[in-house]
DNA sequence: TCAAAAGTGTTTTTAGTACACCCATGG
DNA sequence: CCATGGGTGTACTAAAAACACTTTTGA
C-alpha cells in the first residue's frame, strides 16, 4: 500500500543524470553522435552525451542543456527513450540515468563533411560502427542503450512522420527518402515513395521552390516543409527481413 | 563536455520513485488499479500504486515489489512507461518517478465482479472515469501518467501481441477479441478478427481443448495458449477515428 | 425450435509493388 | 544528345472490410 513510502528525507540519494542518443544520417548511413571521456571511470573510452541533472531542472530541460554544453546541437526532435538503472551500472555509485532520443538534422547536408562545428572530443560515428564491440567499446551500459535508442528510431521512422526531423527546414522528396534508405538500410521504390508520402496528408506541406539540381543534372525537385501529422496512418513500412 | 559531470558524492539528492499504471479488462472496459494515499501529500486522493526505489534495488525489481505489496497483483507484461521528474511535482521534495506499465489478465473473468481480492484502499476503476477530473481526482501528475499509460496500451495492442497479457493462461478467440474491444472502444468483426489471429504465425497456439459455452449457448470455442510472437506483422489496425 | 456464439465462404474495396515511360537539367 | 535524377501512368498482387451463411450449444 501507500503506506510503505517513506518521507523523502529518509531515503538514499541517488544519482540522477540524462544521456542522449543523438542520431543523424550522413554519408548516406545513421551515425550516432559520441563524446570521449575525459576522466575515469572509463576515461579515453566513447559515450552517450550526457550529465547530472541540477536540482531545480526538469529532465527535459537538463537533455537539451546537456547537449547544448557538450555537443552545441540543436535537435529538430528530442524525446525520452527510457531510464537505465541497473545497481552497479556506474562503478562509483548509484546512478540512475534517463537516456533521450534525439534526431538532428543532417550537420553538413547530403553527403557533406562529418560536421566540423562539432567539439574536438565529439564524433559521429556510424551506428553500424558504433555497435558493433570489436570496434567500438562503450562507456558504463550505453552500448545497451545506444541499441534501444536506434532500434525506437527504425521503427518510429515507420508509423510517424519524424524522418522530417532529420531533414532541413525544406527538402525534397529524395532527402526524405534517404533518411529512411539510411536509416534502415535498404532501398525504397522512389515513385512509390513519392506517392505514399503525398497521399498521408500532413505529412509534407509543398513550398513552391524548387531546389537546384545537383553536380550531375537531374530535374530540380519540388521543396516541401514538414507537415502537421505526427503519426502516419497508415505507416511507411520496412521491409522486415 | 563529459567533463561537465561531476562526481556523484556532490550532487543533490534526489528520490527516486516507481509508480504503476496496472491496465486489466472487467466489465467490458479497460480498467485502472487506483490506491488510496493514506498519507498527506493528497491525503484520501487516489493515485498510482507506487513507492521509492531501495538502494540496492533495480528499477524493474522495485516495480514488481511495490506491485506485489500494494496491490498483490502478478501482471502479465511489465515495461518501462517513461520517467517524470518535473520540479514541484512532489510538494514535499525533488522526487522524479519511472513510471512502469503492466497488464494484469481479468481477476474476476469476463463480466466477473471487481477483483475482490484486492486490499481495502486499492480499487479498479474504469479508465474513462478515472481520467475524468470531474469524476476523479489523481494525486501528483499521475493523470499525465495515466494518460500516458493508456495511450500506450492502446497502440501496443496493435502492433505487439500484447493483448494475450490480458487473458488467462488459455483463452478463446472472442476472449481476445473483447481485450482489443474494450481497450479500443469499438466493435471488431469476429470472423475476420479470427482470420486475421490464426493467420499471424506465433500470436496464438491451438491447445486443442474446448471452452464451455457461456450460460446462453453458443457453439463451444476453442483454447489458445499465447504464441511466441512478441510483434504483430502485419498489425492489427483499430479504427482512428 | 429459437437465440446466441463459433466458425467458414465469398465478394468488394483498398493499399502496396513493380516497372515502363516522360521531363528537365548539366555536361 | 546523353546521363542523371524528378515525376507520372498503369498493371499486378496482397490484404483488409463487409456480410451472407453454416454449426453447435442452452433454454
Amino acid at each position: 500500500m501507500a503506506s510503505t513510502r517513506r518521507r523523502p528525507s529518509d531515503l538514499p540519494a541517488l544519482g540522477v543524470t540524462v544521456d542522449a542518443v543523438v542520431l543523424t544520417i550522413a554519408q548516406g548511413a545513421l551515425q550516432a553522435l559520441l563524446v570521449q571521456r575525459p576522466t575515469p571511470p572509463f576515461e579515453g573510452a566513447w559515450a552517450l552525451p550526457g550529465g547530472f541533472v541540477n536540482e531545480a531542472e526538469g529532465l527535459d530541460e537538463a537533455a537539451w542543456r546537456v547537449l547544448d554544453e557538450e555537443t552545441g546541437t540543436r535537435p529538430g526532435h528530442l524525446e525520452q527513450l527510457g531510464t537505465y538503472g541497473e545497481p552497479g551500472r556506474d562503478p562509483r555509485s548509484r546512478v540512475i540515468t534517463v537516456a533521450y532520443l534525439a534526431f538532428v538534422p543532417e550537420l553538413g547536408g547530403v553527403g557533406g563533411d562529418d560536421g566540423g562545428e562539432l567539439a574536438a572530443t565529439a564524433a559521429l560515428v556510424p551506428v553500424r560502427r558504433a555497435l558493433d564491440r570489436r570496434r567500438t567499446a562503450l562507456a558504463f551500459d550505453h552500448h545497451r542503450i545506444l541499441t534501444d535508442g536506434v532500434e525506437r528510431a527504425r521503427s518510429k521512422l515507420e508509423y510517424t512522420s519524424l524522418a522530417t526531423a532529420f531533414c532541413p527546414k525544406q527538402f525534397t522528396l529524395s532527402q526524405l527518402r534517404a533518411v529512411y534508405e539510411a536509416a534502415w538500410d535498404q532501398s525504397i521504390d522512389a515513385p512509390n515513395f513519392r506517392r505514399k508520402v503525398l497521399a498521408t496528408s500532413g505529412f509534407v506541406t509543398p513550398t513552391g521552390r524548387l531546389a537546384a539540381p545537383g553536380p550531375e543534372g537531374g530535374k530540380p525537385a519540388q521543396l516541401y516543409r514538414a507537415g502537421r501529422a505526427v503519426h502516419l496512418q497508415p505507416p511507411v513500412y520496412r521491409h522486415h527481413v
